[in-house]
DNA sequence: ACGTGAGTGCAACAGTGTAACATCGCCGGG
DNA sequence: CCCGGCGATGTTACACTGTTGCACTCACGT
């Protein structure tokens, strides 16, 4: 990892980021795991993907497919862009973000991991925590009155520290 | 109220449940709230308002346009429906679940809440428990990371007491 | 009676996602 | 070497979800 900061702050923290290598760092790890998984990591889910790392912004289908054909210089429909997400998502590499109707990368790909998501509605940034304690807390809560959780959507939408503190510095 | 069971108890008890007691009492609570606090619960409104509560399964946009339609016995356009929901969330009386791009009735109109949704993926059926311990500990960890949540989104998936003995007769 | 404004009807369209079928290219078996 | 199969991609068309803009009505206060 070149970036020391934790995958919040890297999402949240601006110009001081190196995003460079974090995308990179991505990359490398979506290729190494679909190495060791036996799947294809083929030409075009790898540009889908680099697309969606090209920022810590969750993007719609729609988005990734007119950058996609951009990149291609002609013209790309809905399914092909639509398969590459099947693709990813299942490998754990993409997630996607209901509340929004867009897919943004993993930062903690490989290993299984219940999410909980924080939105800044003000910069569109989003980033991911992995197996809070909380969660754990609403599967017991859900237990409680019988029910057996399979899968979890937790996106919680805010201001992040930079755009709380932005907000302050312009009301003031 | 004429149920003593729990909200969620309700939303999962299959026959053992009187929903047109139910029913019948969220429209009266809905009634209720919309004459103290001076807004007009439209005939409209009320009628979108009775099909949502026609189950404890939330309903697409457009199963309600058409089950709307099969009332009036013509048609029904989407921003009929849409405008009635709008009117219903804002007044809290119905919520939006992300993940099915459908809507519900609220179990607890009237108070501010946070919720949690319940939906089981074998009976379709959904329950909100409001203001669970968990969801504040979600807040607890992004504050850990600076960020301030305004609104929380939280719908497990899974299966609910009764699919879950189900389940386990069939395959026995 | 009149004007106003919320509520509704209506037509068209924008955004999101899928089904069905054709094509390409690689890889293993004969 | 050829062939058959299969996964990945291309292409077309369509289904589902949600919005914009404008016209009309009707209840309400003055």
């Amino acid at each position: 990892m070149s970036n020391t900061a934790s995958p919040v702050d890297a999402a949240f923290s601006g110009p001081a980021h190196d995003h460079d290598a974090c995308r990179a760092d991505a990359l490398a790890r979506a290729e190494a795991l679909c190495d060791e998984r036996g799947v294809k990591l083929t030409a075009l889910r790898r540009q889908v993907l680099e697309i969606i790392w090209s920022g810590h912004r969750p993007l719609g289908a729609y988005d990734l497919l007119s950058r996609l054909a951009e990149q291609r210089g002609g013209k790309a429909q809905p399914p092909t862009v639509y398969r590459a997400l099947e693709f990813l998502c299942a490998q754990g590499l993409v997630h996607r973000v209901e509340s929004l109707n867009a897919y943004i990368g993993c930062s903690h790909p490989g290993a299984a991991h219940r999410r909980q998501l924080l939105i800044c509605r003000a910069c569109g940034a989003a980033a991911e925590l992995a197996d809070p304690p909380g969660l754990s807390l609403l599967a017991k809560d859900a237990a409680r009155h019988g029910f057996q959780v399979e899968a979890a959507m937790v996106e919680l939408s805010g201001l992040c520290a930079l755009c709380a503190a932005r907000q302050e510095a312009g009301t003031a």
